[in-house]
DNA sequence: TTAAATATATACTTGACATATATTGTATGG
DNA sequence: CCATACAATATATGTCAAGTATATATTTAA
């Protein structure tokens, strides 16, 4: 039996610390893209020895966060529109993988996560939350792409949605669009979210595919008319 | 101008050196599927200090070729029917996917290593060298996926494959089916291969998915036979 | 069968060294 | 005088070694 204390802080590794503190600042922006990440300032700011740190900038270079360049140095990712192409591309594929392999699985015990995620994404919509949004959004994506069961794709969506998040921060942070406000987006969002949940309930598959590949387009549609201003 | 030594040893770190040989001792069943590696014999096995040796597991449990449990071991990832299932799910979800971005973007750059490739699968079947033939298959569908220009894609791929390849040392390995023979097996995935690269060329979608789909299909009722032996 | 004590391997730290890369500085040629 | 190429330097990374603390697994005892 492991102490109560494990329930709440379950002793995460130092490695597993270093990796969400940097990933945090990465995806808030505050470690800009382009910019060189070095072991001894990390280890500084951090105040953690140099091996977890080298773990985490290793598991943010799998994830595609950061480019490492051996001998010389490891950057944040730069964002490109080529690299933005190919994130919302494998987006579309492991999403309606997803609905295909959830719709023969028992998927029951991910809805609660689901709805609880759905949740905290309307709730940050209300206070204008940002952080919280784009948090709880990855929270929602995540939980819906485990309907899979499935690692492969599990994982490979985690990748994506590094960069879709640091995508959401940047184009949530300003307004772009005087037409199609903001509020507007929010509002697609939250009908999207609310259908996916019902349909997958429903075990719909068709109607679940094709809400989910607007869903990303909604939010792709976003990003182009961000980039292009 | 590098010395001409970094033609043929690109000076490949330690950490990189480590993971190849551990790869290959999993892949060949060397290394046995719930079998532990413990750091300080990989570092007597390999004269290799601890550092890259921690590195290359790190990579390898990324790749889910081994289980991390931390603070206690790291073993060599079991081979069972539920992750045999998922990682066909997904090889299929990904290599239709890899067909339709593949149709959208300009491959010919891909297609002297995927012809390199198949050339090699038929000479190591012809050899009946099933190490090379497992490798040379492997360079294939890696060069297949590449044809995405989807780093995402190329990537989750280059890990169903780690498992795939695995089952095919497994299966093999073994002669298991007295009705459709080895020989039968080789012969399907030779004509499957010719059809892949050449329903790519001439960029005709629907079959080349078709194709893909029955490809895997192949090896699927192979390993399922295999497993029910 | 459960619980306590022990042993071992991992997670992490510190310090050090070699080397590859980037940077600076120098020299040569246009 | 400027630009290019080359040489020297500095710095950060890659790797090793040794040691500490701790968590897990194992053994022992109850």
């Amino acid at each position: 039996m492991r102490p109560a204390l494990s329930i709440t802080e379950p002793k995460q590794s130092l490695g597993a610390v270093a990796y969400r503190e940097i990933y945090r600042r990465i995806m808030t922006l505050d470690f800009e893209p382009g910019q060189r990440l070095e072991e001894k300032r990390l280890m500084a700011q951090l105040g953690i020895g140099r091996t977890p740190i080298r773990e985490a900038l290793m598991h943010l270079s799998d994830d595609f966060m950061v480019e490492s360049h051996p001998k010389a140095a490891v950057i944040v990712r730069p964002i490109t529109i080529q690299n933005t192409r190919a994130t919302f591309a494998a987006l579309k594929v492991l999403e309606a993988g997803v609905v295909e392999l959830a719709m023969r699985q028992e998927i029951s015990a991910m809805l609660p996560e689901l709805e609880a995620a759905n949740h905290a994404v309307k709730a940050a919509i209300a206070r204008m939350d940002i952080i919280e949004l784009v948090e709880a959004n990855s929270r929602f994506h995540h939980a819906f792409a485990r309907c899979s069961l499935n690692e492969y794709i599990v994982n490979c969506l985690h990748k994506v949605r590094c960069e879709t998040n640091r995508l959401a921060y940047l184009s949530y942070g300003n307004e772009i669009d005087p037409d199609r406000s903001l509020q507007t987006h929010y509002r697609s969002v939250i009908r999207e979210h609310d259908t996916i949940i019902e349909t997958l309930k429903k075990r719909d598959e068709n109607r679940l595919k094709k809400t989910i590949l607007q869903h990303v387009n909604t939010f792709q549609q976003r990003i182009i008319r961000y980039m292009a201003s």
